[in-house]
DNA sequence: CTGAAAGCGCTTACAG
DNA sequence: CTGAAAGCGCTTACAG
C-alpha cells in the first residue's frame, strides 16, 4: 500500500476521507493530496506565475476532485478586499413600497450584468436618505465600493456625499453631472435630451409647451432637462413662459396627474406637455384623458427615460432614451477604476430621442 | 492628566489616535479604550446577555466614537455563516440581454426589501441553467442560502435541483408546487388563476377560448394554468379543444406574437385568448392589431402575472395578480427557516383576478 | 460576568 | 519555483 497518510487539520476526523466531507475541503486538503505546501495551493489556484504549470495542473485537478472552493470570507479577510460592489437604491421616502421606479429597475439589471461579467458580486439594498451608507458597507468591509442610484432632493444629501468623499469611500453616483460636485457622478446628457424634445415639439408646430417637473437645484437632473428645453425654445426665438412650468419633484404618476391639474387650474393655454419623466407623463396623460383632452390631437405629450411601458401606452409615448446598458457598464467600470486608484473621468452619456405618436400634434 | 494610555495593537503607530485612523478601528481598540478585554467587546456588541449593562453602554459609546464596525469577513469566517442570501435569476438563454422579465423584476424588489427587513444582505446574480450554483455561492461561503427565480425548462434543471438538495444546500425556488419535487418551492396558485380566467371569459359569453403557452411538464407553471383553464371549461360543460392550445415556452412578446400567428394559421375559430403570461398576451394583442382584429370587440384577451404595464395597455389587460410582496417575504422567511434547520412548509400563494377592458368580449 | 487563548481558512511577505 | 510562518479581525469554548 503506497497511499501516504497526511496529518489532517484539526477538526476533521482523520478516518474520514477529505473527498467525502462535502463543502468542507480546505487548501490544506488539496496540499496534502498533491504533496505540496498550502501556500503553493493558494498560489496555483489564484493563477500566480510563481507556480510551475505542471504543479498547477495537479493542484487544479485535485481541487476539482474534492469540489474545493476558496472560502471567500477567509480570502477577503486576509487580502482586505471583498470582490463585491454594493448598489444602494435610495428612493423617495414617499414611494409606494411595492413598486420601484422602472427606470432604476432597468439600471439595476444592467449593473448586475456588468458586475457579473467583471467577476464582481453585487449586494443590493434600498436606503433611506438618512442612512449611514458608509458605515454599513465600507466599514464592515462587505463591499469595496458603492454605486448610488436614485432620485431625491439633491441638496438634502449633499452633506452625506461630501462625507463619503471625505472618508475616502469608493463610490460613484448616477445623476446629474455638475461642476463642483463632492463626488464622482455619471449621468446622461439631460440638457441635450430636454433640448431635443423642445425642438421636436416645436417642429410639430407646438408653440405653448408646458414643462412638468421641478426646475431647481434640488432636482438637478430635472433642472438640466428644463434648461435644455429653455435653450431649445430660445433657438426658435421663443422665451419660456414661467406660467407653463409646474413643479413635480417626484417621478410618479400621481405627481404627474397633479401637476397637470395645476397647469389646467392656471388657465394658461398650452398645446404640448414635456414631462420630466415618463412616469410623470403617464400621470399627465391620464389627467388629460379624464378631461377628455385628446393626445396628440389637442395636446402633444413627451416624456423622458423611455421606460419599457412607454411604447405600450395609448398613444405610445415620445420620450428620451437613456442607454441603461451603457450606463451600468460605465458606472461599474469607473467604480472599479476608483477602487484601483486609477483616474476617473466624470462622463455624460448620450441620449436618443424616440418619437412616437403622443407627440404628433394635431394628427389623429 | 488622568488619561490612561493603553498599548496599541501591532500595526498601528502608537502616536496616532485610534479615533483618527478612519475605518480601521478594531475590537482591540475598543477594548483598550474601555479597559475591558476584546472578548467582552465582541460580546457586548453582539448583545450577549453575559455582559453587564453598564459595561455594554461604555463599550457601545466607545464604538460609536471610534466609528467602529464589526468586520464582516472576520466574523463570517469565525462564525461560519455570512448573513447573506443569494438570489439567482436564471433566464431563458435566448432572452434579450437588455430586459429582464418585469414580473421577476418585481419579485426582485420585494425580495430585496424582505431581506433588508430581516437583517440579511442580498447578493444578486444572473445565471445560466448550466451553471454550478452551489459551488459559487455555498462552497465559497458567500451566502447562507439560495433563492432561485426564473422560467426555463423545468425538466432540464431537475437534476441540478436534485444535486443541490443532495448536497444539503439551503435553497428555495419560486415556481410550480408539485408533488415529489426534489427541492422546496413556493409558488402561486396557478391552477386557480387559470380556472378564474376561464370562468371569467365564459361569463363574457366566450365559448372558443384559445390557450397560448406551453402545456407540458417542461413548464409546470404554464401547465398548471392550462389545467386550471381546462377545469374551468369542464365546469361549464365544455371540453378543451387541442386545436386551441398553442405552445409558447418563453414568456416574451415575440413568443406571443408567433403563437397567435400559429393559431390564426390553423384556421380554427376562437373568440378569446388566454395567454399564459402578460408578455405573451402583449405579443398576441399586437398580432391581433396587425390583422385588424379588435380587442375586445372580436376577441377577448387575458393574461397572467399582472405586470405593471398591463393596466396601461390598449385596451387595458385583464390578468391574474400574483402578490409579489407576499411572495418575496414568504421566500425569504422560509429560506431563513431552512437555514435555521426548522421545518418548512411548501406553500401555494393565493392569486387574484384583475378584470380590465381587454376581456369585455363584444363591447367597444 | 469577564479574560486568555485558540482558531476560522486563507494570502503574502520572507527566506531559500 | 517552493515552503514555513505570520496574521487578517473576529467568535467561542474554556476556565474562573
Amino acid at each position: 500500500m503506497t497511499l501516504l497518510r497526511w496529518p489532517r487539520p484539526a477538526g476533521r476526523p482523520s478516518n474520514e476521507p477529505a473527498a467525502l466531507s462535502k463543502g468542507k475541503a480546505t487548501s490544506f486538503d488539496i496540499a496534502h493530496m498533491t504533496g505540496v505546501s498550502q501556500s503553493t495551493v493558494s498560489r496555483a489556484l489564484r493563477g500566480s506565475p510563481l507556480v510551475s504549470e505542471e504543479t498547477r495542473q495537479r493542484i487544479k485537478a485535485a481541487a476539482d476532485q474534492l469540489n474545493y472552493k476558496v472560502d471567500k470570507n477567509a480570502s477577503n479577510l486576509r487580502s482586505q478586499h471583498s470582490g463585491t460592489l454594493a448598489l444602494l437604491l435610495f428612493e423617495d421616502p414617499t414611494a409606494d413600497e411595492s413598486h420601484i421606479n422602472p427606470f432604476f429597475l432597468s439600471m439595476l439589471g444592467s449593473i448586475t450584468r456588468a458586475c457579473a461579467l467583471r467577476g464582481y458580486d453585487l449586494l443590493i439594498s434600498f436606503q433611506q436618505l438618512s442612512y449611514n451608507w458608509h458605515a454599513d458597507y465600507a466599514d464592515t468591509k462587505k463591499a469595496d465600493g458603492l454605486i448610488l442610484l436614485g432620485y431625491g432632493d439633491y441638496l438634502a444629501y449633499l452633506d452625506k456625499l461630501q462625507n463619503l468623499a471625505d472618508q475616502g469611500m469608493r463610490s460613484i453616483r448616477w445623476g446629474a453631472v455638475l461642476p463642483d460636485q463632492p463626488d464622482i457622478s455619471i449621468g446622461c446628457d439631460n440638457f441635450q435630451g430636454g433640448r431635443a424634445i423642445a425642438l421636436h415639439l416645436l417642429e410639430q408646430s407646438c408653440r405653448r409647451i408646458a414643462f412638468l417637473g421641478d426646475a431647481s437645484s434640488h432636482y438637478p437632473e430635472f433642472f438640466e432637462r428644463y434648461r435644455g428645453y429653455v435653450a431649445g425654445l430660445q433657438e426658435a426665438g421663443l422665451a419660456a413662459d414661467p406660467a407653463l412650468q409646474v413643479d413635480a419633484a417626484e417621478s410618479t404618476e400621481q405627481a404627474g396627474y397633479q401637476a397637470l391639474e395645476s397647469l389646467l387650474a392656471r388657465d394658461t393655454p398650452f398645446d404640448a406637455v414635456f414631462a420630466a419623466s415618463d412616469l410623470i407623463a403617464i400621470g399627465a396623460m391620464r389627467a388629460l384623458a379624464d378631461r377628455c383632452i385628446k393626445v396628440p390631437e389637442q395636446v402633444a405629450v413627451a416624456g423622458f427615460d423611455d421606460i419599457p411601458m412607454s411604447r405600450f401606452l395609448n398613444p405610445p409615448l415620445t420620450s428620451v432614451l437613456q442607454d441603461t446598458k451603457l450606463a451600468g457598464e460605465t458606472l461599474v467600470d469607473n467604480l472599479l477604476r476608483l477602487i484601483r486608484g486609477e483616474p476617473v473621468e466624470t462622463r455624460l452619456l448620450p441620449v436618443k430621442l424616440v418619437v412616437r405618436r403622443s407627440s404628433q400634434f394635431g394628427k389623429s
